[in-house]
This record gives C-alpha cells, structure tokens and sequence, in this order.
RNA sequence: CUGCCCGUAGCUCAACUGGAUAGAGCACCAGCCUUCUAAGCUGGGGGUUACAGGUUCGAUUCCUGUCGGGCAGGCCA
C-alpha cells in the first residue's frame, strides 16, 4: 500500500466514522504551496453540499474523528474547507526503500490491469522518406505505448502501412518517368508526381540491376493521355485545372500499367520495398519499434474490405447515388453521408479504413488508440459511424490527434512540403540535433499543442537545453558514486532516518509522485508530463547537490545520502528510457 | 460560410481534468567554482489566464457570445 493510499483509508475511515452510510471518494492532492501541507483532501466541501453542511463545521469533525498514525504530523483546516495533512519526515524514507527494491520496475502500475490495448501509430504512406511531422507521432506513440505498458496494459504497438492505393501508383509512374529520364526519354515530369531526389536514386538502382529493360517506345507513352494543364493555372488554385492535373496523372499511370504490363508490378513492389525498409531502418535507429507492420493491400487481397462493404450493405447502411455506394453516415452522427464505393468500381481509402478498424475489433483489444496527424481530425465521426453501424462499439477506439511540428532555424520558420520535396527529413533532423533530442523535444508538448522545435536550442550544448539538463543530473550522481567508490548493493540497506532537510525531503516528495505522474500520464495519454516531472527532479537533485556534500566524514550520513541519490538515478533513469532517451553516466 | 482545436509573463510552455496566493525555462538584472562535473546553483523584477457574460463555496479549466490564429469540409490519401 502506498502512502497515499493509506492516507485515503484513514479518511475514509474517518468520514464513515462520523458519517455512516456515507460513501466517500477520498481525492488527496499535492498542493502548490507548502503552507498547505504535504497532501490535501477536499472531500469536506465535495460532502457539504448534499448533507447541506458547513464544510469546515464538516472538516473539523473529519479531522476529529481521524484515527491516529505514526506519520501524520499534523491535520489542519484551511481555506473554504480543506484539510490539510502534513506528514513527519520518516514517512518519506520508505520510497528510497522501495525504488532500490523495485529498480527498473518502480513505477509500474495497475491501472490497465493487464487489458489489451493497441496503439497505432505514424502509419505514414511509404512513398518517401519520413518528415519532421512524422517523427513527431513516432515520439509520441512510442513514448505513449510505453507509458501505457507501464501502466499496467498489454500493448501491441502497430504500423498501418498503406500499401494500396494510388499514392503508391504514383510513386511507382514517378520512379519510371526517373528511370526513363536517366536513359534521355524526357516525358516533362507532372508537378503533381514526387519529386524528391530519392525518386531518382531508386531509378537509378532499377537501371543499375535491369538495364533497359524496362524502356518503351516514347512516342506511346503520352497516348491517350489526357493533356497537361498550365501550371501556373494548378498552382493558382484553379479548380478545372487541378482536376485535368490529376487526370494527366491517373492517365500516365494507366500508360504505365499498360506498357509494363506485368512489370508494372515489379516497379511497385520495388519501390514500395524499398521506401518500407528505409522507414523502418529510419524508426529503428529513432528508437521507435512495431509489434506488427498491417498491410492494407492485405485487407483488399483476403477480400475483407469487400465483406465489410457487403456487410454494411446486408445491414441497410450503404446506397446507390450517381453510380457510387454511399454510407450513411449522417445517420451517427456524422456531417455527411460518405463514398465507400466509387462508381468506377473501386473501394475509397475510407473502405479500407473500415476495414482495417473492423480487423482490430476482431483481434479482441479491449481499447484501441489511434495516433493521427490533426488534419485528419474530420475523418474521425465517420470511423467511428461505421463502427457503431457494424455493430461494434466505438468508444473502444480513442484518436489522439497530434498537431504539426513547425522547426525553427536561426529564429526563421523552416517551410516544408512534402510534395515539392522542400521538406526536412527525420533523418536530418536527427542527425542535426541527435535522437535524444530529437525524442526529447518532441513530447516536451502537449500533443494537440502546435510544436515549435527550435533546431538551435535543441543542439546547444548548453544549460538552455532541457534535455541536458536532465542527462547531467543522472551523470553527476554516476560521478559521485564513482568517486566514492564503494559497494552500491549496501545502499538499499542503509539508516535514512538521518535524511531530514528540506533539499532531501523535497527529493523524496518528489520519488514518490512518479507512480502518480506514470498513471496520469497514462489516464490523459499525455507522455509531456513526464518530460515535466524529470525536468524538474532534475531540478531538485542540483539544487541538493549546491546546498549538500554528499561524500562527508559522517559515515552513516554518507551512506544515507548515496542511497537517496541513488535512488534518484533509478528514476531518472526509468523515466528518461520510457521517453527514448539514454541515461549517459558521464557527459 | 460550417465544424473541430487553440488563445496563459516579452518568448516557448505547464498547471494533478473544478481547488487555495496561476507555475517553470529562456531572455533581463545581481551574486556563487582552491570543493562530489558551473551542461550547475541562489536571489530579483515581470499576469485583468484574448474579451464580455453565465453556472457555484471556488473557473485557466465547464456553458453562451465576440475577437484573433490553426486545421478540416473530395467518387484524394
């Protein structure tokens, strides 16, 4: 039993004391200001209310009718009617104890008692490299997913990976209209294909391991094809021109298909493998792994997107308007009635994503978490309306929305799109502020908070870095202990009766919160907070280590001390692994 | 035009989902290395929580409206 929980007992035991019958939810707070004691419970005004009450009247009796304990030093009323613990300093020893019992394990809860839950996360399109914006829902998710597994749920961390669709057709003409170029065939390249220099390394490796195998006659390439509009038209935002963009693009690929003919399918697969591989070499080296990588195209092969349309069919949730099917999605809630089926034949991506969100259910996770970029928010309702039409219940899926992040260089907006191919990779990134960094910043935000990420401060070396700043308090421990040089397996066993000032007290309030920090962090799906919390028992630990010599003549004081900031390691070292952040034991 | 998110110190952001005198870091000013790492510490100034109402013991938090910013609103993904 925790300390806090066995304060929440004596209350509890209190308010039935005076109160039978009475059911109380006791809610025991840290409060801001030390005046106001170690913890604080409202439960006397929460009770006032209803029993028509004075509640400090309510509080005095409360606090009357607590039964006595060894650790409480004091109970007083303040305020509207609040009670105020403060506690004597041997309550605090017991969680060094506990931390050096515990190591790597302290701070594991009970929360998700064991229930599945699946995150999934970035689940970019692999039709290039990731970007600064993906690295962010990387972070995020993986620092959630591990937050969540601490908190006492089975996690199954996954990779959507949409490996269908046109985005990938387009990848595919881009890199043959590449390789086609290499060999002095210039079809003019669409403003709308990708545009990226990795577009021609992969031609450039085709034409390195097939030769011209894959040329055509250049003449036929545009046939049939419907014409380029003007550019400045497209990026003037025209609407006709945009779409005849986007015709003289399906049409090339239908030129594609059609002369590669059965090669067609070996430039797809390439370079859908060779995009997937870099993706998760790129993640690997981030820290950031997946339980499974979940194909989209599988959906599509083992007919389920086919089958989950039948079914919304069989149910009376789909109909027929100008030749396509249309979910009603208006009837959940929704704003408007959705295309699963277009009228050429083929399933939308939002068919798939039925689909896929079906299969999840299926698989039995008790919740489902879904990590997406805010410009997709709107695609939210209609998930959820066609999973309440298939029968299945949608508050099991939560979508956490991550907003984008914006860098900042020598105090400028970077500009990026993906595109244009004016974007800054994750690669770049961390290999310009390195992945402790790169994790660090990353989830330092709110994740529905617009991310402005400084490069410049991220990189510095210096005491305006956050991140170092945490690294250099589980450092300077390793060096004290380091040059002490004793036996660390005695420290779990020490006197720490003898840790009495306000440095060490306030380091041990603060060992103790990490269960609490963890299951909120948890609860709210808000990895930052945990960012928040080391930054500041970073904080507590310089501080103690200005005011107090660790290493003194006193031996037991000594011992004493090592053992708190050994203890403090441990959770600064647990904490910063559960963000993907190393614990460097000299900087 | 409609929907969702956001608006907190000069800047970047917290605030335990309704708690007490709204907190950190940066920047600015003044101090601390013969010492276990100064990538550190101590002190100081800085606020009508965009604005106006409402709900109640109590509001940065919940509701309504206004202003300002972001994102969505395809038979695109």
């Amino acid at each position: 039993m925790t300390l806090k929980e066995h304060l929440a007992n004596l209350l509890e035991q209190a308010v039935a004391d005076i109160l039978p019958g009475q059911q109380a939810v006791i809610e025991l707070e840290r409060p801001k200001s030390a005046e106001h004691g170690d913890f604080a419970c409202n439960i006397a005004m929460r009770l006032a209310k209803p029993l028509k009450k004075n509640p400090r009247e309510l509080a005095q009796a409360i606090v009357r009718a607590l039964p006595v304990s060894n650790i409480i030093e004091k109970a007083e009323i303040a305020g509207a009617g609040f009670i105020n613990l403060k506690l004597k300093p041997a309550a605090w020893t017991g969680i060094v104890q506990a931390i050096h019992e515990q190591g790597t394990r302290f701070g594991r809860g009970n929360l998700g008692k064991g229930q599945s839950v699946q995150v999934e996360f970035v689940s970019a399109n692999p039709t290039g490299p990731l970007h600064v914006g993906h690295g962010r829902g990387a972070a995020y998710g993986a620092s959630l997913a591990n937050v969540l597994e601490t908190a006492g749920y089975t996690v199954t961390r996954e990779y959507y990976v949409n490996d269908a669709g046109r985005q990938m057709d387009i990848l595919a003409l881009s890199t043959w209209l590449r390789y086609l170029e290499l060999q002095g065939i210039l079809v003019p390249f669409p403003s709308n294909a990708y545009q990226g220099d990795y577009v021609r390394d992969m031609a450039r490796a085709i034409l390195q391991e097939h030769g011209d195998r894959y040329m055509h006659d250049p003449s036929r390439i545009l046939d049939g094809v419907p014409a380029r509009p003007d550019d400045e038209l497209v990026e003037g935002g025209d609407p006709l021109a945009k779409a005849q963009n986007e015709a003289h693009l399906d049409g090339l690929i239908a030129a594609a298909k059609k002369l590669l003919g059965i090669d067609y399918a070996y430039f797809h697969g390439f370079v859908l493998n060779e995009q997937l591989s870099d993706c998760k070499e790129d993640l690997l080296e981030f820290g950031v792994t997946f339980n499974e990588w979940f194909s989209e195209k599988s959906l599509f092969d083992t007919g389920k997107v086919a089958a989950v349309v039948k079914k919304l069919e069989a149910t009376g949730h789909l109909y027929e308007q100008d030749g396509a099917r249309w979910f009603k999605a208006t009837a959940f809630g929704d704003e408007k009635d959705r295309v699963v089926q277009r009228a050429n034949g083929e399933f939308t991506y939002f068919a798939s994503d039925i689909a896929y969100h079906a299969n999840k259910f299926e698989r039995g996770f008790d919740r489902i978490i879904d990590v997406w970029g805010a410009d997709h928010h709107g695609y939210i309702p209609r998930v959820k309306a066609a999973l309440t039409a298939l029968g299945l219940d949608a508050e099991k899926l939560v979508v956490s929305l991550v907003q984008f992040a914006v860098l900042y260089r020598g105090g400028q907006k970077v500009q990026m799109s993906t595109r244009s191919g004016s974007f800054v990779t994750l690669r770049e990134l961390r290999s310009e502020v390195g992945n402790d960094a790169a994790r660090f910043y990353y989830v330092l935000r709110k994740s529905d908070q617009h991310l402005d990420f400084d490069l410049d401060l991220a990189k510095s070396q210096s005491n305006d870095n956050p991140v170092y700043y945490i690294q250099y308090a589980h450092a300077r421990v390793c060096s004290v202990l380091a040059e002490w040089g004793g036996d660390l397996s005695i420290l779990p066993r020490v006197d720490l009766g003898l840790l009495t000032s306000p440095y060490e007290l306030d380091l041990m309030k603060r060992l103790m919160a990490y269960p609490e920090i963890l299951e909120t962090a948890a609860k709210e799906l808000s990895p930052h907070q945990i960012a928040y919390y080391l930054k500041d028992m970073a904080g507590d630990l310089h501080t103690y280590y200005n005011a107090e010599k660790f290493l003194v003549e006193d031996e037991a004081l000594k011992l004493a001390r090592l053992s708190l900031i050994t203890a403090t390691r441990q959770v600064l070292s647990n904490g910063l692994l559960m963000l993907g952040v190393s614990a460097p034991e000299k900087m």
